[in-house]
DNA sequence: AGTTCATATTAGCAAAACCTAATAAAACCC
DNA sequence: GGGTTTTATTAGGTTTTGCTAATATGAACT
């Protein structure tokens, strides 16, 4: 029962969040996701399943076995004590963590990540303020809910982004947007689902897509 | 031009370090070292001639070019960065730093390893007294000269292992023998080459093979 | 100089990931 | 419910990096 690669492990990882963030899960929209043709997907998901990690039927539906899921899991932690790392110690901006956080996940090594745990003083989200599965490999909750379940009218504090891709964040730049802000919801948009809101006396659209990526309390 | 690879890289540094050590540079002298079948590096060594990085010819002589090593230098700034910060920063004992900043060194990110360096107050050496190459890619020398040189009567100071294999560094700790200790040099020892060193009231016969690997002052 | 020995290279093959083009299955639709 | 469209899979290659077994080259020794 080997380690997993490193590619192995990016199937799996781009797998959990698929399925955290209720995403379609099919063979084209994961070569999407993954920068790469529909057929590799299909023959890494043969060879995840022989090895175990991945539940998985021709022309069925794919899920993460327990054992596919703790690793998916564990590089989840290691990305997001990186982040952190990037962060608050190196002084990176929020919208440059996660391509290199992308590379260091992949480094072995338990005591390595535990020990920059600690020195990080077990900090309990990353810099989107994604939650940090803890040692044990349980998957926290996200605090709050999205802002597609808020109602006009009410008065909310932005707690977490679920994404940290680059050109996500740098929308929410644009909208100047950070964590922690308040917000005022105004109401429903133009494009059907979207949201209307204000922070600081600035008014934003935020299409649907985004604002399901927005957990607010 | 692209980048090279993670492999190429391994090669690359590997070629640097036989060359700082003077240690014979032969084919399976290189596969032994990478832990590679000879054949393997013949072929990697045509495909970085190929690419303008290594020197090389038939059954001639290997050697890098100045593109080559370049590039072996800054993954040796990497490594010997990353190898600070996982002593000082996390507490990883000096035996311990070398397996995990082999990969540490691959991740891509000039900001990254430039920002680490500032963080940690700009070392000068790694945690076995190796010199830092500088952000310009300068391969500064070592101090001192190797413990094969010294003579009989002389007192010296320890003040870098030019290795960090752990299986060297094992055989140092189990010597007692660490960074900055003074030592007696008591003269040539039983197999030829050897040296007998006294340091704090013990006495030690050190192999010419790790003697040379031993910088004093 | 010729033979032997160490060292290096070619030949041919394997495993991981990936690709394009062609086919099969499932979903949708009127 | 049969035809069309979308989605997924097979077939057949390619690249990178490695391997073993067989061969060629250069060095070393009498």
């Amino acid at each position: 029962m080997n380690r997993a690669t490193r590619n192995e492990e990016d199937y799996l990882k781009m797998l959990l969040r698929l399925k955290m963030t209720d995403e379609t899960i099919g063979t084209n929209h994961l070569a999407a996701k993954l920068n790469v043709a529909p057929p590799s997907v299909t023959s890494m998901l043969k060879k995840l399943k022989s090895r175990g990690l991945v539940n998985y039927k021709k022309y069925g539906n794919i899920g993460l076995t327990p054992l596919g899921e703790r690793i998916a899991i564990s590089l989840l932690r290691r990305h997001r004590i990186w982040e952190v790392f990037l962060h608050k110690t190196l002084g990176f901006d929020w919208n440059e963590v996660h391509e290199i956080a992308e590379q260091l996940e992949h480094v072995r090594s338990e005591k390595l990540i535990n020990n920059l745990e600690e020195f990080l003083g077990f900090p309990k989200t990353d810099p989107h303020g994604d939650p940090i599965p803890t040692v044990d490999l349980l998957m926290p909750n996200y605090e709050g809910h999205p802002l597609t379940q808020s109602r006009t009218g009410q008065h909310c504090r932005l707690v977490s982004v679920t994404d940290d891709l680059p050109e996500i964040i740098s929308q929410l730049d644009a909208m100047g947007i950070k964590l922690d802000i308040e917000l005022d919801i105004l109401g429903p948009g133009a494009p059907e689902g979207s949201i209307v809101v204000r922070h600081n006396g600035r008014v934003n659209m935020i299409r649907e897509e985004l604002a399901k990526k927005l957990y607010v309390v």
